[in-house]
DNA sequence: TATTTAGTCAACCGGATGGTTGAGTTTTTG
DNA sequence: CAAAAACTCAACCATCCGGTTGACTAAATA
């Protein structure tokens, strides 16, 4: 899949798909185990990881009646350099880097 | 302006916006200065300008008749740290970066 | 075999996006 | 003062986006 500059920063832009990507951090999961915490019909949530996988950010494998979703970080990797290229961004602290993840996870359930 | 990672990373999502960061690099620019290289309408880039400073990533300064518009790389931080903390990326090679930003302005002029 | 589980597909809806044109405002310039 | 330059504003348009529901397929299970 092209995973163009495009699809991938419009992906990162729903805080849904954010939050489904920083779910697969900790484990691969079924496409139902994904949509569960949502307040979203299983639909919605498919139509999310489609947008995900076309975006190459996600990868997909069959087994049986369940779809087993991963993540695929390399496809953030050329997004992240033309970011980077305008940066004069310090160094990530990674302290400051746990606190804004926890922040971000809190503000994806209130909002 | 609270730059939410909706904004900065939507704001990416599209080459107009991308190639207009690109060229704010070099030098700060008057709208009408950003506008003369696109096929596309004084208004269209007005607004595509107008979505970069909701963002945070373009500041304005209005000195007679002119609004010159300036790059705030520093608003892309907390989207390059969120991509970064999926990242196992290997350290940017510089040379790479330099061939591939030269790829993404050639797509931006012919796409 | 009958039923539940996992997930997709198709159609629809309201609101956002990306573009246009035409008119208007303000500052500079001739 | 008159005209040009540098924008902005408002209205409009087609398409995309994020969500819904209801019907469907395929695999596991009782």
């Amino acid at each position: 899949m092209a995973a163009t500059l495009d699809h991938v920063f419009a992906s990162l832009a729903d805080p849904t798909r954010r939050q489904i990507l920083v779910m697969l951090l900790e484990d691969d999961l079924a496409v139902t185990d994904i949509a569960e915490p949502f307040e979203m019909s299983l639909t919605a949530i498919s139509k999310h990881i489609n947008i995900l996988v076309a975006a190459g950010l996600i990868t997909q494998e069959k087994r049986g009646r369940v779809k087993w979703c991963g993540l695929n970080p390399a496809a953030m990797k050329d997004a992240s350099i033309w970011m980077e290229s305008f940066g004069q961004f310090e160094a990530v602290n990674l302290d400051a880097l746990e606190r804004f993840l926890e922040a971000e996870l809190d503000d994806d359930k209130t909002s």
